[in-house]
DNA sequence: CATTTTAATGTAAGCGCATACACTAGAAAG
DNA sequence: CTTTCTAGTGTATGCGCTTACATTAAAATG
């Protein structure tokens, strides 16, 4: 690879002044055909690709935006790569339930498709990185360096520090996906979804087509808006039909099926299950038909069990599970969306977008379907 | 959001030159310690975040490597986004196998956690893009837009036209997963997973467990060498069983659950169905799962059937499916390696790498696991 | 045919940084 | 006390573009 041509030797090449290039590139309806077809005929043969660096500062604008995506497990004890080829196959036998997996990161992939799906239409690049959670004082080096290549940013709740948002976004434009950091809403574009009414709709759904009269909430520690929203739904729901929300007893453990195991293991040992068991998320109520399973007791026959998300293996597990589908994609290319006029109108007040859900329901609380 | 503050505004700030603000944040210890806090505090108070397009300029190196990724399902389909709020949630009724679902983007998005994982720990920036298969004509402007930015591409096989990747190759390192483009071999670093050795190790388990006799293979139409070595690592487990690989009916048709489906079906009522079917790639295998299941036939005690990938469902399938496992995430962090060590030394020859895979068995071919 | 308008191109000034080189003052060496 | 180094800092140039403005030629206008 010689030295990569510039503009100064496409113009030399095909006889013009560099901004005769640049115009080629950028407004070529404001050179004169024969002139365009010339400085073409020497891009190609130079093999000329412009400079973004050059590009993005001479124009005041990267054409580029950021998306952080949360820490995925545990980044630290993430070791060193080795780049070695072996030369066996291993063999290994893959119990049932091997994994606890982290299927968060599909929800993370979902939406991450939708960023790219929405920037690639708009023409933008899409520029990815992990969020660290780490120490809030100093602004990391890897938030940085990508913050400095960006137009606007994306960023997915929980994936970088309140502190260090409040700091971006004093230069930047920053989009929040699901949540807005605490006492600092007015100040960043929100996207999320209707966490509220889509719980409710599922409460409704219950009592209408089920003749539930009790049921019970699982739930994370998260006090997020975001989650606290799906309980507010929970409690309307009851209350529509003309139940006190303080009297559905609430579970609190962590938004994860071991947890979630363990309370509904202990509910039916202790012969305390209710008729519905409405859980915060998919994980947990995967959890719960797990232990429900193990404990001999049928789904939804005796027990209803609902989740939220949407998340891939709610659709495959048995029985399938009733859920709240969160439009991951959709979320994403909101986001972008969003980004993309706020660049447009820096200084119109805060987009707020919330997305409608879907209430799907399945064999964990219909019974059998073909 | 007054004007962006620059180096000069911080030089003034802390009364000094403009070098001494780089020194502090490019070679901090080539700066005297009191003056090097100077500058951190008005670097602070101004709130200062260096310009990413100007360094990277001035650097000539972005420190940013772009991934592209296949197109997924058809882009051309997916219409305009609406920002619009709705009122309701859907309410709706979700039958089983609903979805033909695409997951191969699951494939991809494993390899771009690798990708992301690796990067974050090197210090790069990571741009990701859909590939376009489009017309090999004109290089598509998205391919362009990235590939100014980025010092180094890392590409999926069949992501991005052959031609292009020639172009581009010519001004960047490109690193391949999976596949070089053909012809071209030689000028590409490359990563790729031990097909054959894999699918050769999963024969012998076959012969060797569960004495096999008799096994037909089922492909797509892709000719990939990526997909070739698949075979021939089938041919060299018949052969090793004093075996002709001719013997073995092929049976070709696309890389799909649902045309597996069909295959397997007819098979099924011609009663031509062979001791073991293994297949090229887990969808296949999926579907050849279900269509035995319609048919009665009882998997692994009459048929044993076997993918290849590693993809998700196949670890929750009726019955769970053996198959030979791609390490996803390390295809990614594989190929970021490669891609630095190669900016790194520019010269060198074509690096190629060949990671283990792992033969899982599952219930397809052991029966009744706990 | 002189004058105004328009289209096409060129000239030149940055964009915000990194860095080679020059410079200074004090430390080390003689 | 002079000379040589060295550490710390400043000056000035250029990275490869975009774009405001100037310039020129051609077309439109009266």
């Amino acid at each position: 690879m010689a030295r990569k041509p510039t503009v100064y030797d496409v113009a030399r090449e095909a006889d013009v002044s560099i901004a005769t290039v640049s115009r080629v590139l950028r407004t070529p309806e404001r050179v004169r055909p024969e002139t365009r077809q010339t400085v073409l005929k020497a891009i190609n043969l130079l093999g000329y690709l412009p400079s973004g660096s050059a590009r993005s500062l001479a124009a005041r604008r990267t054409n580029t935006i950021g998306l952080f995506l949360p820490n995925i497990d545990q980044l630290d004890q993430i070791g060193d790569f080795e780049l070695v080829s072996e030369d066996a196959a291993d063999i290994v036998v893959d119990p049932p339930h091997a994994q606890e997996n982290n299927s968060d990161s599909l929800y993370f992939d979902e939406v991450l498709r939708g960023c790219e799906l929405e920037s690639w239409r708009q023409g933008l690049s899409l520029m990815v990185s992990i969020g660290l959670k780490g120490k809030d004082g100093d602004i990391p080096q890897l938030i940085n360096s990508m913050s400095e290549k960006v137009d606007g940013l994306i960023v997915l709740a929980r994936s970088v520090p309140d502190s260090v948002l409040a700091f971006l976004r004093k230069r930047l434009p920053v989009v929040m996906i699901a949540n807005a950091p605490v006492n600092q809403e007015s100040e960043f574009d929100l996207v999320r979804v209707s966490n509220r009414k889509g719980m409710y709709t599922l409460v409704r759904h219950l009592f209408e087509k089920h003749q539930v009269r009790q049921m019970a909430y699982m739930t994370g520690m998260d006090d997020s808006p975001d989650n606290g929203k799906r309980y507010e739904g929970f409690c309307e729901g009851l209350k529509s039909e003309g139940l006190e929300p303080s009297a559905a007893p609430i579970y609190r453990g962590q938004f994860s099926q071991s947890v979630a195991y363990q309370i509904a293991a202990s509910l039916a040992r202790q012969g305390t299950l209710p008729q519905a068991l409405v859980c915060a998320n998919d994980q947990m109520a995967l959890g719960v038909l797990r232990a429900l399973s193990d404990a001999g007791i049928s789904v939804p026959d005796q027990v209803i069990v609902t989740g939220f998300d949407g998340i891939k293996e709610a659709s495959v597990s048995q029985p399938r599970l009733t859920t709240v589908r969160q439009p991951m994609v959709d979320l994403g290319r909101a986001a972008v969306s969003t980004l993309v006029r706020r660049l447009g109108s820096p200084e119109c007040p805060p987009i707020s977008t919330e997305l409608p859900v879907q209430v799907q329901l399945r064999e964990s609380c219909e019974g059998t379907m073909v």
